[in-house]
This record gives C-alpha cells, sequence and structure tokens, in this order.
RNA sequence: GGGCCCGUAGCUUAGUCCGGAUAGGGCGCCGGCCUUCUAAGCCGGAAAUCGGGGGUUCAAAUCCCCUCGGGUCCGCCA
C-alpha cells in the first residue's frame, strides 16, 4: 500500500498549504497517472482563478510554501514545479519500503481489506447447445472478477442461472424424440445444438410439421403440470448439456461453485409467493387474466408482465424470485449481462426495489459479433469456443515447438495449454466490457502481440534469473537506483491500486492493462540492468530481490486474470 | 420512432465516470540489434481533422446541445 500511503502524503501536504492560502475546496486536482511525475496537481489553476492572480505565480507561491513542509513527510522526494504544475516524486525509502512489502507479503501482496459476502452470477448461458464466443465474453468478465473480488477481501459465491424449463429445451426435447439425430461420438453439447438447430428449422418451415408448435407448448405445459415422464426429459437434455459445458469451462480454469436451476423456484413456491406479493403493490394490475405492473412512474414506458392471461409465469417473474433467494443470502449481488439484458435488467432493479430487496450491480458486455453479422445459437451461426480452443492449443504448440526443440513432448504440450488459454482469456479481457467487437480468427490466432504469451514470456525471464542466481540474502535496496530499477518498483507499487480501481469499477481490463505494461517495464530492466553479472555482489542480491518481487507481482496479476505463469516457455 | 452503448492512424485498442502539460499501446509497414540473464525480446521511423458541427472553460478525446454512422433493446420469448 506504499503508493497510497504516498498520496496520501500528498493530500495531506497539499491541503495544509491549501488551506493556508484559503483555500477551502476539497478538490486537490490530483493526477495519479501522470507520466512526468508520479504525482501531479493542478490546483494552482483553481486558486488563481478564485484569486483573479495567474496560475504560474499561484504556483510558485504553493511550491514555496510546499518546500517548507516537506521534510515533515517521510515518502515524498522531490517536488517539481513544471509551469503552472505541481509534481510530486517519491524518495527513496518509498522505494526500498515498497520492496520490502512485496517480498514480506508475498501473493498477499495487493489484497485489500474489503468484507462482506457476494453471489457472483455469470454465464448462465441456456443448455441448448455449446458455449460460443459470444458467451465467452460473460464467462471471461465473470472468472476474473470473482478473482479479483477474492483478492480485493470479499466472499465470493459464483452460481449459473440454468434456464431448465424454457423454450429452447422444450425444442431439444421434441427434436429428440422426433429427429432420431444419433450422437455418433461428438461432445455432447454439440449433439444438443445440431438437434436445436434442425428442430428449429422444421419449426420454423412448419410444413409438413404444422403441429409442431403445438407440441412444445404441450410439452412446456407439462411440466409446468409435474409431469414425471416430461421433467425427466427436459432433465436429461440440461444435465447432458451442462455437463459439456462445465467441461468447456474448466478448460478454461472457469470455475462454478452451484448451478441454480430456474424450475425449483417454481417447485418450491418461491415464483408463487412473489407473485401475490406483487399482486399487492399499487403498481399492480390485470389486464385480460394477465397480471401486470405499471412502472411508468420509474421511467419504464412498457410494463411488467408478472402472469400470462392463463396465470403462468414468465422468465422475468422466475428471475426475480430468483434475486429475492439470493438477497436474502448475500450481502451483494453482481450480474454479468450481455446488453440485450439492459432494459429487462434495470426493470428487475426496480420491481426489487419496490419489495424492498437490494439490487444486483449489473455489469453490461457488448457484444461479439462474426465478420457475417451476429451469432445466434439457433441458426447454427456461431464460433464454438471448444473450436477456438482446439485451434488456438495447435497454434500455440507449433509456435513452442518453433522455439523450444530441447524439452520434451509433454513439456511442450503443457505449455502450449497455458499459452493457448492465456491468450484467448487475455484477448477477450483487455477489451473494455462495452466495446462491441468482431471476431477475427487471424488475431486470435496470432501470437506476435502484446497479449498473454509477451507477458507470460517475461515471468518466465524473471524465473530464469531467479534460477540462476541463487539466494540473495539481506538485500540492500539502497543499492537500486537505476532508472530502470525505480521504474520498475514505481510501478510494481502501484498494484494495490489497480486492484483497488479494478474492484471498485468491476474492470478487469484496467489490470489486464497493467500487467502488459508492467511485462514491459521489466523487459525494458531485463535489456539495461544485468542482474547475475551486476558489478558487485551486494548489487546482484538486490537486483535479484527486485526481480523475485517483480515475478511475484506479475504472476498474481496473471492469476487474477485467470492466465498462469509458465516458469519456461 | 424512443431508450442505452460504441465511433480515437490502414486495422485494433487505452484514456472518457473525476476536464489539465507533447492523445498511450498493439497489429501491419520501413530501418536497426542475438560472442553477455531464452530475440515469444529491444531500439528507431512513417502513420491520428480523437465521426462531424456548435457551446461551456484559462484549458475539451473527456462536460452540454445538435447531427451522422454502427450495435442493441422496446414480446403475455428467454
Amino acid at each position: 500500500m506504499m503508493f497510497q500511503k504516498f498520496i496520501e502524503e500528498v493530500c495531506d501536504i497539499l491541503k495544509t498549504v491549501a488551506r493556508d492560502m484559503g483555500w477551502s475546496g476539497e478538490d486537490l486536482s490530483l493526477d495519479y497517472y501522470d507520466k512526468i511525475s508520479d504525482v501531479s496537481s493542478s490546483l494552482a489553476f483553481k486558486i488563481s482563478r478564485k484569486d483573479k492572480k495567474n496560475p504560474k505565480s499561484v504556483a510558485e507561491e504553493i511550491y514555496q510554501r510546499l518546500s517548507l513542509l516537506k521534510d515533515k513527510y517521510d515518502l515524498i522526494g522531490d517536488i517539481k514545479l513544471i509551469g503552472p504544475y505541481i509534481n510530486f516524486y517519491v524518495g527513496d525509502k518509498f522505494i526500498s519500503d515498497t520492496l520490502k512489502e512485496v517480498l514480506n507479503r508475498r501473493d498477499d501482496y495487493g489484497s485489500l481489506n474489503y468484507k462482506g459476502s457476494i453471489v457472483l452470477e455469470h454465464t448462465s448461458a441456456n443448455p441448448d447447445g455449446p458455449l460460443h464466443i459470444g458467451h465467452l465474453r460473460n464467462s471471461i468478465l465473470g472468472d476474473s472478477l470473482r478473482r479479483i473480488l477474492k483478492k480485493a477481501g470479499y466472499s465470493v459465491d459464483v452460481q449459473y442461472y440454468v434456464n431448465d424449463l424454457g423454450r429452447q429445451v422444450a425444442v431439444v426435447v421434441w427434436g429428440i424424440e422426433n429427429l432420431k439425430i444419433t450422437n455418433n461420438n461428438i461432445k455432447v453439447d454439440h449433439w444438443i445444438s445440431q438437434i436445436y438447430i434442425k428442430a428449429n428449422r422444421l419449426i420454423e418451415e412448419d410444413n409438413d410439421f404444422s403441429n409442431n408448435n403445438k407440441d412444445i407448448d404441450i410439452l412446456l405445459r407439462k411440466f409446468e403440470d409435474g409431469d414425471k415422464d416430461v421433467i425427466e426429459k427436459f432433465d436429461f437434455v440440461v444435465v447432458q448439456c451442462l455437463r459439456g459445458i462445465e467441461q468447456t469451462l474448466n478448460e478454461l480454469e472457469i470455475y462454478i461453485d452451484e448451478y441454480v436451476r430456474e424450475s425449483q423456484f417454481i417447485f418450491n413456491g418461491d415464483v408463487e409467493r412473489i407473485i401475490s406479493r406483487l399482486k399487492d403493490t399499487e403498481y399492480a394490475y390485470f389486464d385480460n387474466g394477465a397480471l401486470l405492473l405499471d412502472l411508468s412512474s420509474f421511467g419504464f414506458e412498457k410494463d411488467f408482465v408478472v402472469t400470462r392471461s392463463n396465470g403462468t409465469s414468465l422468465y422475468s417473474t422466475r428471475d426475480l424470485a430468483y434475486h429475492a433467494w439470493k438477497a436474502r443470502r448475500y450481502d451483494d449481488m453482481i450480474d454479468i449481462l450481455g446488453a440485450d439484458h439492459k432494459l429487462i435488467s434495470s426493470q428487475l432493479k426496480t420491481v426489487l426495489r419496490i419489495l424492498g430487496y437490494k439490487e444486483p450491480k449489473v455489469v453490461i458486455f457488448e457484444f461479439i459479433s462474426l465478420p457475417e453479422g451476429s451469432m445466434s445459437t439457433r441458426r447454427g451461426k456461431f464460433v464454438s469456443v471448444d473450436e477456438l480452443l482446439e485451434k488456438v492449443r495447435e497454434q500455440a504448440y507449433l509456435e513452442v515447438s518453433k522455439r523450444r526443440e530441447d524439452i520434451t513432448e509433454l513439456e511442450k504440450k503443457e505449455i502450449a495449454n497455458m499459452v493457448a488459454i492465456g491468450a484467448v482469456r487475455y484477448d477477450i479481457i483487455k477489451i473494455s466490457p462495452d466495446k462491441p467487437t468482431t471476431f477475427d480468427w487471424r488475431d486470435a490466432l496470432n501470437f506476435d502481440k502484446r497479449g498473454a504469451p509477451f507477458i507470460q514470456y517475461s515471468h518466465t525471464r524473471a524465473c530464469s534469473i531467479l534460477k540462476k542466481g541463487g539466494d540473495f540474502s539481506n538485500p540492500n535496496f539502497d543499492l537500486l537506483r537505476d532508472q530502470n530499477e525505480i521504474d520498475l518498483i514505481k510501478l510494481i507499487s502501484r498494484y494495490p491500486l489497480i486492484i483497488k480501481e479494478a474492484t471498485d469499477n468491476l474492470r478487469p481490463n484496467i489490470l489486464a492493462n497493467y500487467s502488459r505494461e508492467l511485462a514491459e517495464q521489466f523487459n525494458q530492466f531485463y535489456k539495461d540492468v544485468p542482474v547475475l553479472n551486476a558489478a558487485t555482489e551486494e548489487l546482484r542480491s538486490a537486483r535479484l530481490a527486485l526481480v523475485d518481487a517483480f515475478r511475484i507481482v506479475i504472476k498474481d496479476s496473471l492469476s487474477l486474470l485467470g492466465i498462469s505463469s509458465p516458469e519456461i516457455m
């Protein structure tokens, strides 16, 4: 937390000076990510406006006053004036304290003391086929957040909400019975999607199968009425499909704590109970037998449908019951949802508020589309995650083989796997969730860019040095005064702040960016600063310690993105 | 038609919430660097009307208004 302590000192000294100059505002106009200094302030502009003086002379006065107080602060080194900008630089103590903290806390470095329980819902893809690369953005966002939130100190449970009574499942059940598509040894979720696609086509074409739609409705009706045989058939499809999906997720190091079945909220009476509570609110009204909520006072044009005219529940009603259930069990809820859920999720929040429940925080991500258009499981227009992984693995294996002829086949495969998974995860997580993107095979298979392999490689470089370097005892960090060393340490000192920002904003891409920058900085250091052949034994030890600190942080930050850190590549 | 999101070099992306000092990366392109810790690396170069137009401000990629292009939602579907 050295960087935060440094910021606190800067705030304190600046505030003291500002008060003395009659500035009562809270805003100190700090810029943490300044390229010129460690922290800068443009406060002079603000004060000059008030005093009607020119910014530069105000800055000079601030500077004079800062200089008098500076010695009382431990971590502040230099303060420099560039025009009207006041630039703060960390001092020597900051540098060595940062390294001490990293080497003492090891894996724990960067963790915060956030408290509370969170239920994080992600993926929740319908069990009608394999995961495709659109779902992947959801899964990877969710899993990275799970890791980051845990690092921040929360206890996190991950749930996959299973739509096990939707129309799609009924379509698959119908398809299994009527299409007789045999599974010739393909992964079960892919087999299910074949049935789903074909069945949908027949239903849409509606020629010889004019009764198909009716069949589907009958299946759904029977399910809700508790027909044992139909429930079993639905269950078979759901369980099988989920098995395939889970296998894919696990290959990507994504783990689900609990699969929550939507139907349970019907069977246990929760849905019924929530409907009757909604009926008693002031927003409720009936239209042709259907129960609706008038949410116009909350700014919604469309009313919220609670039950159909025939009394059955809708997806959103059951989702409401699910969220109420979660709200009772956890301090906080987070949902990862695609952009198509924006409206419905804000309606859900509103209704939860009406009922007196806390609302989930919703992380929305925009879609990944294919060059030829948007993806659709129903129409079979998608690239499956399994296919993507297979191709990326293949390419990664070629890349490893190209560089390493000295290692065993098994080692090559292991490294290729780590690199492939890292590449896939990184390429998705590095992009801001609210950016719509188009999937591109050429880019996905390109390893000559600053993606995960680049970062992983910097880690192997550190490992290699440490392996050859042996023990370093009582390193004297005061010897680390090369610009490359200082820049690397400063970046390492930012790590806890990065964790905080990624957590507070629920934005893993902040961390992804940081990891890349940290790797770049280490590569600089690697090139310019000899470690094993340092001028003196003492310097060698100090540098080994720095390399170790880097190794700890880069490995930890990659792990928060679900990317493993190979020791050789 | 209305709501929300996106629009930054040939392509791709950070920065936008909380306005500040020459708009960061990457891919591709051009030119260099392996007798020293693995070159999946490093250095240099060309390439940007920050979609367009107004406005606010000492200062706008960032805030406000208008506008164009793309996505998405506006089902008693999920």
